[in-house]
DNA sequence: TAGTGGTCTAGACCACTTT
DNA sequence: AAGTGGTCTAGACCACTAT
């Protein structure tokens, strides 16, 4: 792994740990250079990093000064899978694959994406459990010439885990958006009585620019929480 | 200004002017560090910039590839305060200050943000209209140590403009959440009648990170859209 | 005055893509 | 083999904070 990273990680593991505590300054640039035996720049690569995830704030003058204390609850924000926030949040989660075939390209997809396809796209639509109580509706719609299949025990577990380590795809950047929206008759059947749901929508694009994917996440107003981290940009 | 974000503004500009057009490749770095007469280092820092926000894809050993032809609607993302985003989408908007007082710390802020002080806070609560409908209800609370207090004809302009410039605090970041809940009585008497609201709350931090600002943001659901560029972080 | 982070440089080596 | 972006270096100068 890259030397930024790594002192990246290790700063961060130390902030966990309560090595670094909150509100006391890191060692400045020039001693951590010395610290990892590398260079300033490589170390305010690795800050950098720190200060994008929310770790630390950079003071000129006086130093680099750790700010993060809490546990961000459930970040939708970055590009990050279902799966994953289930990890990370230790919750208890179920998924039951509804469908999973090869569609002509609709109409309703065509009002919030681009993705289409001569081939028609591969469709997914599952259902997320959490403590017993059905929370999100996943539509997923593939190019079928990206991914030709995706079997149902995957569907069930981390279909990104599989894009990326089994069909080596490297999966880079989204647009998305989020709106409340009146429930349709299938979310009802799918969620229970609900008047209002959270759309998050996503286009999807590999390493070279390729668009692959474009989901429609549904989700219960009562358990849909956005948690964000944001800087002021001084652009 | 720096070099590198002069560099930022400047290949911006031809992007959204399509001199370099959606799907081509920039010059190289190599070429650009000559065009702009400076170093390699320089021109990437400039380039980095365009990537966070979403105008470039870079693919190794081909180039930079311009992304972007979208206007993004509505980007609540990041650290972008409401005047900003009415300018920037063109929008005719209005502003009424219902409330600017000094009051005692209260509980229902307690329950979702940091923010205390022996001596109150300063309170300013306005109803947000976007062509001749309410669609915001905002809920400021400042720290009156940091901000002493802030004119009507102010809070009904920019505040962020006021803090920044006039004040000169550097405003630097912020924690925030988004949820939808069932519209109080207070929201029904400003946005209309209304089940559900968006609630968006921030914690907002200076440069020194002290915690000077929460505010609770109530949107009607039917005008709210959030906007977002995200990229998949490999750490 | 000394220490801090912010910027910039000129060069090096690497991994990857293309021809 | 040549060109691309990714990483890393050792040093320089600056603006700011502290004493």
């Amino acid at each position: 792994m890259n030397k930024f990273k790594q002192i990246f990680h290790d700063l961060k593991l130390k902030i966990q740990n309560k090595e670094y505590e909150n509100g006391t300054y890191l060692p400045s640039e020039n001693e951590l250079a010395k610290q990892y035996q590398t260079s300033r720049e490589t170390i305010r690569k690795a800050l950098n990093l720190l200060l994008e995830h929310g770790y630390i704030q950079k003071i000129r003058g006086k130093g680099s000064i750790v700010i993060s204390p809490k546990q961000f609850n459930f970040p939708v924000s970055g590009l990050t899978s279902y799966q994953e926030l289930v990890a990370s949040q230790h919750l208890t989660s179920q998924t039951t694959v509804l469908s999973n075939n090869l569609i002509k390209t609709i109409d309703t997809i065509k009002k919030h994406s681009e993705l289409t396809s001569p081939n028609g796209l591969r469709y997914i639509k599952r259902q997320r459990w959490l403590d017993g109580s059905p929370v999100i509706i996943d539509h997923d719609y593939f190019h079928p010439d990206i991914i030709p299949e995706i079997p149902n025990e995957v569907a069930e577990q981390s279909i990104y885990e599989y894009l990326e380590n089994s069909l080596g795809l490297a999966i880079s950047y989204a647009t998305k958006t989020i709106t409340v929206e009146a429930a349709t008759q299938d979310d009802v059947t799918y969620l229970g009585h609900q008047d209002y749901v959270v759309v998050v929508r996503s286009d999807v694009y590999l390493e070279d620019t390729q668009l692959f994917q474009y989901t429609e996440s549904r989700h219960t107003i009562d358990k849909f929480k956005f948690v964000d981290f944001a800087r002021r940009r001084h652009n």
